[in-house]
DNA sequence: AGGGCCATGTAATAGGTTACATGATTGC
DNA sequence: GCAATCATGTAACCTATTACATGGCCCT
């Protein structure tokens, strides 16, 4: 119950298309919170209706027309009621942790691969997240230095040092897990 | 596309009654992987048509009686090609990292509230797993010691190691989060 | 000529949440 | 007497995923 809150926040950070949100929500913002354009889509034009987002037409040479949506006073106040609400306890859903704990049921062994690919893509995303902090926010440290503060970029700067703590620990911890693997032997 | 993988994990750990599995969709598993008793029930009946668990009916004394499931020849290798398949890149949503973002927009010094009653949540999940680990765990270290390996135990363990690892994380990140924060005053 | 990107959608299906429903026993 | 726990389900609704569909431009 939040894509709508989402793609409210992104439209804030930015107006733009629905194709161009589709995008961010396979980085940047995508990192906390997938969608896929089809659903981006539906729900941009349930928005539109509600006067949550106002689109403009933007004639465009060489590619198609596109509709730049931007926030309209009603996505704004609906952004804040949300944030102001003290709900959700984080449902989760860890693949992975199922597999490992059925892998006792069958052949441990056989998902050191599979853990192995995991790590590759938590060590790909951390360092892309490095190349991004060192981009976006060179310099800077935790406690700033007596520089006048940001309110965006400053939060942007959290959530992206949140994913770099969780990609670390993953990459720890699925270590943890190979180590574990590995003591019983193929074929068991 | 996998609560049926984590029901016959379950199972397989432990044969049980629908009941039952949704209580420990409320704890253990469910740490990894949440689902109401009305999905349990509705999914545990397909399995059942489809001949992934067996029923037993159970007569107790003083209880409605139940029906306690296990996991039939099917189910066990319906799991078996699950855990050799190499998918899921892990679909995220942190609702808590949309609204930091989101906060940038409306009050920053709002959210210090909600954001230190997720610390706590996290704060007490670590404290319960970690009675968890000394109940269920005493003594023993990630690397062992000599003594014979018991795969269901060891992987039940690196995986409640991976919870624990999770939650010091987020109640570091939060510290952060709080940190960051409180650098814009209220009202702004 | 073919593949990839830009841009927007519809349709069908699967999965998940919320509300409603029933009924016995145990403990306060 | 009332609330909680055990035990099982149905129905309606909302969300999300997958597949299908179109069409022009740009680059190799």
């Amino acid at each position: 119950m939040a894509l709508e809150h989402a793609i409210l926040v992104s439209l804030l950070e930015k107006p733009g298309s629905g194709y161009e949100l589709a995008r961010r929500f396979e980085r940047s913002i995508g990192y906390f919170w997938t969608a896929t354009h089809q659903q981006i889509y539906r729900v941009l034009k349930r928005m539109e209706t509600d006067g949550w987002v106002a689109a403009r037409e933007v004639p465009q040479q060489g590619r198609p027309d596109k509709k730049e949506y931007s926030v309209a006073d009603l996505g704004q106040a609906a952004l804040s009621s949300w944030l102001h609400e003290p709900i959700e306890p984080e449902s989760v859903r860890h693949d992975l942790a199922v597999k490992i704990r059925g892998a006792a049921f069958d052949d441990p062994a056989a998902l050191v691969r599979e853990v192995e690919r995991h790590r590759q893509v938590h060590t790909d995303r951390l360092a892309h997240y490095l190349a991004g902090e060192e981009r976006d926010f060179p310099g800077e440290y935790p406690a700033g230095a007596g520089v006048e503060p940001d309110a965006e970029r400053e939060l942007q700067h959290v959530v992206l040092r949140g994913g770099i703590a969780y990609e670390r620990m993953m990459i720890a911890w699925l270590d943890d897990v190979l180590t574990t693997l590995r003591r019983f032997g193929p074929g068991r």
